[in-house]
This record gives structure tokens, C-alpha cells and sequence, in this order.
DNA sequence: GTCTATAACCGGATAGAC
DNA sequence: GTCTATCCGGTTATAGAC
């Protein structure tokens, strides 16, 4: 077939090009009304794009918030590689991500609140628990898993197969409390980051204690019995 | 003056009867289509009223369902009498309350969803945590606080300080976990709330030991420290 | 067959006449 | 307190351009 691919960079580079400039618009738009007052119409006219062309790109508007999660977590990523790299101490290392979790999100703080309430909503393809947000989910449980296991602490095997998931759910709830902290730099929020972060540290350190043992075997088997649903 | 007030039980009666007959056909048609499926007009057209009519009386579709959401509240306190009055155990006491707003907001089931990611909106009025809705909040705490009260068992001055809160806390977290819940007959949140139940109350009884000492007194300031913000 | 654009639709919410 | 007329914004249908 001499005739070929029609396949060619230049038209999926047009196509690439339109799709960031909306994303980029909608981000934009996100950190300077909220995500409520970004209207769909605003995004695409910012992006010189049409209202048609970014339903083409993006099935629906909160579509686009999945995409800024990703967006977030990159950064994260890059954020706490050296930390990951260097420290071995569990406690520093939980700490260390977790506070870079909501540093990271900083920028974003004004527009989190509306977007939680979106994505609590079990409803939408958004919700955390979901199927469409699985793959993000599990890489930051994959990065919870690396917390722990680039540490020198050692996990018991029960335990260790619960954590990295209740890491995921436990930071979470710190970035519930933190859409409602008003103080300055947010510093309440990293106080309780550095309490619950060494709390759970030091829990794990008395799990194989004799009288915690019948507590901790249901624990888990309730963990276990929850995710499977 | 002797023209006296113009405010007539008649006139009254009237505002009431429209008012019961939207909110009666929002909650049935709730329960027949879920609330996605049903639109303000066909709540309106059914309660022979307009639409304008139902904005009269009720700011949002959300507020529809959160006069339901009260409803059900009194319901509870209802269900739950006999038990308080009769049981002296505290984990059957908690287990037994937690079953039973489970139990009365099943109907509410399909609707559940909307309303909390209404409710978890920071910047709603409705917002649990915030001010609007501090009456009720206050009322969910203060039986949980009968709850524990009226059992035998012996809590710490410090421990039984925080413990209604942290259990209203607890049961926000068990109706997020139904709203997921597919399971015939919502079996899994029952097991779930047994075992939780189950699982607090032995925690409790354990505080005492030496070695929670530590994590005890630091738990309990952070408890007090998030409550104030 | 990939991309863009325009014109609707639908339903929650509001304004203002009566 | 009740209505009609309208707004507004997410979403969809669909026609055509490249």
C-alpha cells in the first residue's frame, strides 16, 4: 500500500495544540473565579476554541478537573522525589509527603472547596472511590507504598498489605481539613500533619503488642472486608 | 389600634397547605425517580402548585430534601428511646443508635448522595461543620453524649470530654461509607457498624494501659486543637 | 475520520406582574 | 402568595470544514 497512513504529526499536532490551550484556559479560569463561576462558555472563549471543540476534547466539565489532579500530582511527585531519595525515617517521610501534598495544592486552595463538593458526590465519574478516577488512585497508593517501603521501618505483613490504601484515605481527610483552615500559611494544617503523622508511626510501633493483638486482627479484616466492596 | 393585625390563622393555613403539598410530592416522586430523575417542574405539577410557587417556599431542590433530612433526625431520636432507656452497655448502646439512623434514612437512600456532597461544601450555609447548621450538629452531639451517659461504662474525665464529638464524627463517617453501600437490604454497613462499634469500646477500655499513655494525651490535644479552629 | 462551529435542549433558579 | 416569562449554564445534535 503505497498509499499509506493517513496518520500525520501536523494534523494530531493541531489537535494537541487545541486541546492544551483549553485545559490551560480552564485551569486558569479554576484559580481565578473558582470552578463554579468558570462557565464552560468563558473556558472555551478564552482558548479561542469554540463550546462544540471542548466537548470534543473533554466529555464534561469535570472532566477537566480530573485532568488538574493530574496536573497536581506530578507536581507532587517531583516535589518529595528527594525527600523519598535521602530520608529512611517513616515518620519524616509521611510527614514530608503529606506536607507537600497540601504546599503543593496551595495555589488551588480558593477553588477546593467547590471541586470536594463536586467529587464527593458519589455519583459523579469523579469520586475518588470511583472507577474513572482508579488510575490516579492508584498511583498515589503506589506512592504511599514506596513511603513505607523505602523506610526502615519494619511493617508487619498484615499490616503492610492495609497501609498504603489507609495512607491514601488518611491523607484525604488531611486535605478535607485543610480546605477549611483559615489560618495564616495554613500553618494549623501542618501542625496536624506533623501530630497525626507521628501518631500513626508510633501506633505501628505497638501494633505487636499482646493486648492490642485481638484489635488489630479485626481491624484488618475490617479494612480488607471494606475495600473488597 | 383598633384594626388590629392582619395576620389571620386563615391566611396561615393556607401558605401550610401549599407548603406540605410541595414538600409531599417532592417526596414522592424522590422515591419514585431519585432526585436526578425529578425536576422542579414536575414537582411543582404534581403539588397543583407552580413553579414559582415551590421557589416561594423552599430556596433550592436541595433544601427539599434537607426538611426530609430533619424529618428523618426526629425519627431517629424516636427509634433509638426505648433502647437508651433500657440498654446499659455501651457498645450495644452505640452499635444500636448508629444502626438506627442507618435504618431510618434508608428510604432517603437514593437521594443521600446529592445532599451530602451539598452538605460538604465548605462554603454552604449547610455545611456540617459550620454555622447554620450548629443547632442540629448540637443536637447529634448531645445524644451522643447521652448515649455515652447513660451507660455503665467508666470513661476518663479527658477521654469522655471529646468522645460525643468524635462519635457524631464517627457517624458521618459510617452514612458516607452507606451511601456507597449496594448490598442487599445495606447488610455490609450493618457489619460494618458492628464491628466499628465493637472495636471503639475495646479501644476504650484500653486507654488506661501504660503504654497509651503517650499517644492518649496526644490524640486528646489534637482532638481539642482542631475543635477549636 | 478528525476537528470546529452553531444552534438548540433541558432544568435549576430569578424577576416581577398581579 | 401565586403565577408567567425569562435567564443562565451544562450538555447534546448536527452540519460542515480540513
Amino acid at each position: 500500500m503505497a498509499t499509506a497512513s493517513p496518520q500525520r504529526t501536523v494534523r494530531t499536532r493541531r489537535g494537541e495544540t487545541s486541546r492544551a490551550a483549553i485545559l490551560g484556559a480552564a485551569l486558569d479560569l479554576f484559580g481565578e473565579r473558582g470552578y463554579d463561576a468558570t462557565t464552560m462558555r468563558a473556558i472555551a472563549e478564552r482558548a479561542g476554541a469554540s463550546l462544540g471543540s471542548s466537548y470534543h476534547y473533554f466529555p464534561s466539565k469535570e472532566h477537566l478537573v480530573l485532568e488538574f489532579y493530574r496536573h497536581t500530582h506530578e507536581l507532587h511527585l517531583a516535589a518529595i522525589a528527594p525527600l523519598l531519595g535521602r530520608e529512611k525515617d517513616l515518620a519524616a517521610r509521611l510527614r514530608g509527603t503529606v506536607r507537600a501534598v497540601v504546599v503543593t495544592c496551595e495555589p488551588f486552595h480558593a477553588v477546593a472547596g467547590s471541586i470536594f463538593s463536586t467529587v464527593a458526590n458519589p455519583s459523579s465519574p469523579l469520586n475518588p472511590f470511583g472507577g474513572a478516577a482508579r488510575p490516579l488512585r492508584e498511583e498515589v497508593v503506589a506512592l504511599y507504598a514506596e513511603v513505607v517501603k523505602g523506610s526502615d521501618a519494619r511493617i508487619p505483613a498484615d499490616i503492610g498489605e492495609m497501609l498504603p490504601l489507609s495512607l491514601w484515605l488518611y491523607q484525604m481527610a488531611i486535605l478535607y481539613f485543610w480546605i477549611f483552615d483559615k489560618s495564616p500559611g495554613r500553618l494549623r494544617t501542618l501542625e496536624v500533619i506533623d501530630e497525626t503523622a507521628d501518631l500513626i508511626v508510633r501506633l505501628l510501633g505497638l501494633a505487636n503488642l499482646p493486648v492490642l493483638r485481638g484489635s488489630r486482627r479485626r481491624l484488618l479484616g475490617l479494612i480488607r472486608n471494606v475495600i473488597e466492596g
